[in-house]
DNA sequence: AGATTTTGCTTGACAAATTTAGCATGCACG
DNA sequence: CGTGCATGCTAAATTTGTCAAGCAAAATCT
């Protein structure tokens, strides 16, 4: 799990490709000292940005870099199937309304916990 | 959107739930003095470990943090509506959350045509 | 073969994340 | 009033992500 399995992962990709590391780096900004440590499984902790970009020119999974980098990613959790039922009778909502949504439920759910259900 | 907008929302979050920085730190493992300075906005890029503990113990949605904190959420990138974009932050809801919020939306709704914006 | 370029990697420095220790204010209670 | 403790915050220290520069082997060219 992590930097190893992250590492061996990206060189795959990017061997796969083609590609060289000064390729990667002028593609996606990072550098190719930065890539080789990567690659290495000597980051534990990459930005997620950087795996994201990764992601994109590889054009493959972000969320499985993510994962393979040993960081939870959202969705994987639990029965998010439900809510897509909510989504389309709610109906479209500005990214404010959005918040202050979040927030009041946020409240409910405080509110609920306090008062024993 | 960043440091300064995720401090202001996991402060928020913290605060209404009435928990100390150091009641926060016992049960997450995060040191009250980080907290801090993820709240006061001076951390860009903290950690996605760190914002899943969060998460989990504020009972709020990873894939919020994330996108406030301007990282790429998986999932929400491509293909799916925006609308489902709403669904996958707001995480799963019970009906009874879902007749709540909705009633709320229709009052914060009546309230911004009054009052002008 | 020798020169030049390319490629992957390591080193040194810098910045930013995270922790430990401690300070300052506020609040209880003797 | 004091003293003790809780709370939020900051300063210093440590660790670690990230980059710029450079090096050795391999590839490519002449």
């Amino acid at each position: 799990m992590g930097a190893a399995e992250l590492g061996r992962y990206l060189k795959n990709l990017r061997q796969h490709r083609e590609l060289t590391l000064r390729a990667v780096e002028k593609e996606t900004e990072v550098s190719n000292a930065y890539l080789s440590q990567l690659e290495g499984g000597k980051i534990r902790n990459p930005s997620p940005t950087v795996l994201h970009k990764l992601s994109k020119l590889y054009g493959s999974s972000y969320a499985t870099l993510m994962k393979s980098a040993g960081y939870p990613v959202p969705g994987e959790e639990e029965g998010q199937e439900k809510e897509f039922g909510f989504a389309a009778r709610i109906g479209p909502v500005t990214s404010e309304e959005e918040d202050d949504l979040i927030e009041y439920l946020e409240f409910l759910r405080l509110r609920r916990r306090r008062s024993g259900k």
